[in-house]
DNA sequence: GCCGTTTTCGGCCCGACTGTTTTCAGTCG
């Protein structure tokens, strides 16, 4: 994958160039490239061929032809020079909280330190707190940032943090004087993992709340505890910690506070700099203009001032929020020239899908194969939590391992369905099932069964580690499976299409830009997988099938009724793709939704 | 190194905290 290794590249240019030394601006460019090239869907083997690359955002002269060189040559000559004067294991100590460029670049100069072991020796020996500009407490903030950054570990699944934070937040609103709590940071913003959980109160007496928060039962230990600022850590399993802070803000600048700690970072950057033009200052006390605060009491109303829609806090990540026409244009493409700008700025983006919006759930699982509950139960849990409709969709016969039914069991299994349907008043069970795609890009039911289905989730359940020349040699990729799924006029859509399991194991080999051009041809759904877990399509993705007209399905995998409450995480993340009511179909009537899925059967 | 209703040079976000400082640099979010 080019993207993500220039990605690499540009982002390990950045780390060696700030050790160096060199111009913060300079090396910020390399960050912002490296961003683009992570995250943009456009093919850059092809831009580079036509000599566009320049219209990639932060793209200019010199790293299009830094781009250009590794094509040519599989080498970049300022990274090769930088690698030739700085050890390689210098970049990783930047991660240690505490430790920044300048005191790295002193203690390798002066005391010869190229990696995590140098440093714990000239911390042991003494000789690192005898560096000018060094003492005893740096030294050991860098001890402690070590020490954490080997407890913390890898960043926290969404799904994990976000029950915490609002257990520990609705903690925070029953202390005395605690007049309003909100759980922001990349939580807030529904990242599909996050690093630490923030949480802000509006409180008069701040040390007395922080005194109480720092003495919450469950905590590990604390970090920090001010007058405004509470820091501590909760345990997570694996004998991991998650970091929780909570800032105590006057109400009249609540709502600065709120944005800026919602981020993200490079959002934040964009919006001061709106402000900038405008002659005015945004900090999280408010929006100024000189000393006079213009807002800072209700997050919409800084938005609104700088001449912005009120963007949800899903989409504030700098992947074209600010600019009109944000839909439908790929990630890091440059802005339509100013011409074709209308006054629309960003209408729509605030009208991005909802929890209220989804009527019901279009994969689940009942005892007959892998889960808990019967069909009744399933569909009586769905109906009270408000929805209209479910769809049972059941493993296939192939899923051995999750009790996959076979034909025959299958054939039975949908005329329980059937009845199931008919006895219960005012809500539709509808028949489905997932369907495995098998290795060789067949499908596991023959097409007389799957046409008893009103509808048919494929996925792929096994051959995920596919790989080009070993044991993959001669079969089908991936991709290849995938597309032959979607040619299958009885798929209504694709399930987990990458396949991922976040932090456990990474997406299949899939050619993106190809699925979602087969899924607009032929008329397939792509899922919304709302599992934590999984989050599968997720955000960048979403917005290339978007981009390319598919349609979406929003589903939790449900093996449990207790599981539908996951459906808030594939609307997070859903709206982190920029999705709308209108993009997602299991926001239409029962009826629509029929008529929606027979479509592609015709 | 990028970028432009500030347009080809001269900008590039803002404030808090902390430690080792006697006026501020480094780090963080």
């Amino acid at each position: 994958m080019l993207g993500p290794e220039l990605a690499r590249m540009f982002e390990r240019i950045a780390d060696l160039l700030e050790i160096d030394g060199a111009d913060a601006f300079r090396i910020n460019s390399y960050r912002r490239a490296s961003r683009t090239l992570k995250e943009t869907s456009a093919d850059i083997a092809a831009l580079a061929a036509e000599g566009r690359l320049t219209e990639l955002q932060a793209i200019g002269k010199g790293t299009a032809g830094r781009i250009e060189q590794f094509i040519d040559t599989g080498r970049i000559d300022v990274l090769t020079e930088l690698e030739e004067k700085l050890p390689e294991g210098l970049p990783a100590l930047l991660e240690i909280p505490g430790l920044g460029p300048k005191k790295l670049a002193l203690m390798h100069g002066k005391l010869g330190v190229a990696g995590l072991d140098d440093l714990k020796e000239v911390i042991d020996s003494g000789t690192l707190a005898a560096l000018p500009g060094l003492g005893p407490t740096s030294v050991k903030k860098i001890a402690e940032g070590i020490a954490f950054l080997q407890r913390s570990g890898e960043r926290t699944p969404l799904g994990i943090a976000l029950p915490i934070a609002e257990m520990l937040a609705a903690k925070v609103a029953s202390l005395k004087g605690v007049k309003r709590v909100e759980i922001a940071g990349s939580l807030r913003r529904g990242k599909e993992t996050v690093g630490d959980i923030d949480i802000l109160c509006d409180a008069a007496d701040g040390k007395a709340v922080i005194k109480d928060f720092v003495a919450f039962t469950g905590v590990k230990r604390v970090l920090a505890a001010g007058a405004t600022k509470g820091s501590i850590t909760v345990e997570l399993p694996r004998a991991r910690e998650l970091q929780v802070d909570l800032r105590v803000v006057p109400g009249e600048s609540f709502g600065a506070a709120l944005q800026y700690f919602t981020g993200s970072k490079e959002h934040n950057v964009r919006l001061r700099e709106l402000a900038v033009r405008r002659k005015w200052r945004l900090s999280e006390y408010g929006l100024f203009d000189g000393e006079k605060l213009l807002t800072g009491r209700r997050e919409q109303d800084i938005y609104k001032k700088l001449g912005l829609p009120d963007i949800p806090p899903q989409l504030r990540e700098d992947r074209g929020e600010f600019d009109s026409g944000w839909h439908g244009r790929a990630v890091g493409q440059r802005s339509s020239s100013p011409s074709d700008r209308g006054d629309d700025a960003g209408a729509g983006i605030t009208e991005l899908v909802t929890l209220e919006d989804i009527r019901g759930d279009l994969h689940v699982h009942t005892d007959a194969s892998d889960g808990r509950f019967s069909i009744e139960q399933m569909a009586q849990a769905a109906k009270q939590r408000g929805y209209e409709y479910i769809a049972v969709c059941d493993h296939s016969k192939s899923s051995a391992i999750a009790n996959g039914l076979s034909i025959k069991r299958m054939e039975k299994h949908i005329e329980a369905i059937r009845s199931a349907d008919r006895k219960l008043r005012g809500f539709t069970i509808i028949v489905g099932c997932e369907c495995d795609i098998l290795r060789d890009g067949s499908l596991d039911y023959p097409d007389e069964l799957l046409a008893e289905c009103d509808f048919v989730v494929a996925s792929i359940h096994s051959g995920m580690t596919w790989s080009r020349d070993r044991r993959g040699a001669g079969k089908p990729s991936p991709t290849e499976r995938t597309l032959a799924a979607m040619e299958n006029k009885y798929v209504s859509a694709i399930g987990h299409p990458t396949g991922r399991l976040i932090g456990q194991r990474p997406p299949m080999e899939l050619d993106m830009g190809a699925v979602v051009e087969a899924a607009a041809r032929t008329g397939t759904m792509l899922e919304i997988n709302a599992n934590w877990q999984r989050l599968d399509l997720k955000d960048l993705h979403i917005r290339q099938a978007l981009d390319a007209g598919v349609l979406l399905v929003m589903a939790t995998d449900a093996h449990h009724t207790e599981q539908y409450d996951q459906m808030r995480y594939g609307v997070m993340t859903a709206r982190r793709g920029g999705a709308t009511k209108g993009d997602v179909v299991n926001t239409l009537s029962p009826t629509l939704l029929r008529k929606r899925i027979a479509a592609k059967r015709r």
